[in-house]
DNA sequence: CTGAATCCCTTCCGATACTG
DNA sequence: CAGTATCGGAAGGGATTCAG
């Protein structure tokens, strides 16, 4: 196996003081969840989940229906999702050979919540785009700002030097 | 600037016919969507906007509160949510000095949505737990099977071998 | 067809050190 | 305090090859 099923040292829960915080989700609450979400919201796995809705697909058609994603990711995705309970891997024994993958009930509920999201994206990318515009402007105009003040820093410099000399 | 605001070549968009799937987002939709979705179901921004909500805290502040995230990837992270819109970040001219960061209304937004998927992991935690241990299992036997069916046949041979010679 | 295994390059990210 | 710059190790991920 290529990746092992522990996680790097250091990764999860060793904070048990500090109740800092107990009007949302903690620091504390993070070690588990966090690990399932940072696989949930993996770039792939979304896709997949969102394929799969409500319909059955082989692994070539995913692998079609993605478009971009490589054969190593797309086995890769499908075998944690079908870890996690998420998919339903069936095997029929045929030449060739064929295998289905469809959400499980679990997994069908996680689409309603990740549909969420994307609605979310969707619906708001437009004020994030004019949110990048415009902060990128204002950078831009800040470091225009810095290099002219830097020169005018460097003219007075030499302007003294040479008075001075 | 570590790295720049283009996207590594052939990530986006370019699949224009194959108009293959009307009922959800389909991989067209994903150009812009997805690249979105990356950045705000980042672990740590996940984790910044959980923990501004309602309130304004300081980089020390932050810094202590997600307890494993670098100065760097704070700052990193700070930086891309401010360029999204979601974070307001204000620095208060003083010695020494503070910055204060917050949500945005835009943002605001978001950690209802973000809550939302928070809350299903948290709810299915232990039945994704579950399906692992399961999983895990399966594979387990699988392999002891294949392992002693491996065996099997290998002494078979060596039969044949013995019988031959 | 459906993968698993290998190679190899790129990106991510933490540790450290340095500015304002 | 609030960052930025640089480096090196680790992980991500594509292309290719092999197997069932």
């Amino acid at each position: 196996m290529e990746e092992g099923t522990s996680q790097s040292p250091g990764y999860c829960c060793d904070t048990d003081g500090d109740p800092y915080d107990a009007r949302q989700w903690d620091t504390r609450n993070d070690c588990e969840v966090r690990q399932i979400l940072d696989r949930i919201a993996d770039k792939w796995s979304l896709l997949v989940i969102a394929l799969l809705d409500r319909r059955t697909l082989r692994f070539t058609e995913l692998r079609r229906a993605v478009d971009g994603v490589s054969q190593r990711m797309l086995a890769r995705t499908l075998r944690q999702l079908e870890r996690d309970g998420l998919v339903r891997r069936t095997v029929h024994a045929a030449v060739p050979p064929r295998v289905d993958y469809e959400l499980t009930p679990l997994g069908a509920t996680l689409h309603t919540t990740i549909r969420a999201l994307v609605d979310w994206t969707e619906t708001h990318q437009n004020e994030i785009a004019a949110a990048r515009a415009a902060y990128d402007v204002r950078e831009a105009a800040e470091q225009a700002a810095q290099e002219r003040e830097a020169a005018r820093r460097d003219a007075i410099a030499r302007d003294v030097l040479a008075g001075r000399l």
